[in-house]
DNA sequence: CAGCGTGTGTACGGTGCCGTATAGAAGTGA
DNA sequence: TCACTTCTATACGGCACCGTACACACGCTG
């Protein structure tokens, strides 16, 4: 049996940095082999189509972004703020932000992938409630901090404006401060669990 | 002088239609000439090139995205809250929303469209730190909150996540409150100023 | 060293799009 | 009615990509 001489995931890690640089239109797989430094004509021995492979770069990007990131995060340990802290820059990292930036973009025309960033999503800000219940006066309060830790997460490097003399890191420090600050009607024992542990559920 | 059967501005809104849906890639000229029911033959009379329509669109995007909502709104008049509500209401109805988050993904990679939007940005936040200005403790909290804001008016359709018992409408509106709640270090006559009046600036 | 299987290079047909050329249709003015 | 201008339909060459076909070359196996 020859050695195989492109692996097949070789092709894969291509095809998402491609759908990072440009979305999935831009995996392409003459594109992807000349990246590659072959030509395509391997390609369809590991992949039926073009189709098959947007599926296998989907699925690699789905992992990465979720059950990797808990599992390092969690294994890191530290209190709620720093563990999101910690939990938002491996999600949006170098290079796994532009794929989910293009994965957001693909999903507002392509169901199945809208179906699949709910997943992730949903995935996402279930541990996210488990960072930030603690701070929270009731699950309104814990949906809206929720929805505004994700929702500057995601639109960082989709807003363009400037903020005067601050940088764009200094306001976000800010909104973190006040995302995590305990509600007026939060109970004290739970705004004082600074040290990052979860209620024990009794 | 000839009369035009397909107007010029036909081609750009058909553009406009045409980026929203698919992004760049998806404004061309063939399949906008189907779509208009004519052939491409008369679309370099008007315009040189591909290049030169999307320029147009995003001209006509521009416009249409910044005077022409603060205009409208200003209009209208309100408090500060509603203000809020109509000028996002307007900017991301449902024709300028996808436009918005296509320019947004195109900007991540071309630097004259990131330059456009950043324009566009800075103008939509100035008028939004006018309307939060008043219930601030200070710059940075402004800052903040406009971030929020528009952080979660963009994401807002980028996020597939649910929210358990709880709509997405709900939780924005609950966001929304927590936005214009005076800071707790605010004067209180500025947190007071629930008619919607600016600060005289004296 | 043969013989074989597997991965790869190259070539091909098909398709869809861009931009140009050119002829024709539709309206205008004498 | 007859030029004349302006817009449009059609056809074309060029290019880039997809998916297939086929032949070659590598490196195991005996």
């Amino acid at each position: 049996m020859a050695v195989a001489r492109t692996a097949r995931h070789r092709w894969i890690d291509e095809g998402l940095q491609a759908l990072a640089a440009g979305g999935p239109d831009a995996v392409q797989i003459e594109s992807l082999a000349r990246a590659l430094g072959v030509s395509k004509g391997g390609f369809y021995g590991y992949f039926d189509d073009r189709r098959a492979l947007l599926g296998e770069v989907l699925d690699a990007w789905e992992s990465r972004s979720t059950e990797r990131v808990i599992e390092q995060v969690e294994h890191e340990g530290g209190d709620a703020m720093s563990r999101a802290r910690r939990a938002a820059e491996l999600t949006f990292s170098a290079e796994l932000r532009p794929i989910d930036l293009a994965v957001r973009d693909w999903a507002r025309r392509d169901a199945a992938v809208a179906e699949r960033l709910r997943r992730v999503d949903n995935v996402r800000i279930a541990y996210l409630r488990t960072l930030l219940e603690p701070v929270c006066a009731d699950e309104e309060d814990l949906e809206a901090r929720c929805l505004i830790a994700f929702s500057v997460a995601i639109a960082d490097r989709l807003i363009a404006a400037d903020h005067g003399a601050r940088t764009r890191s200094d306001v976000r420090e800010a909104v973190r401060r006040q995302l995590f600050a305990p509600a007026q009607g939060a109970p004290v024992v739970l705004a004082d669990r600074r040290d990052g542990s979860l209620p024990s559920g009794g």
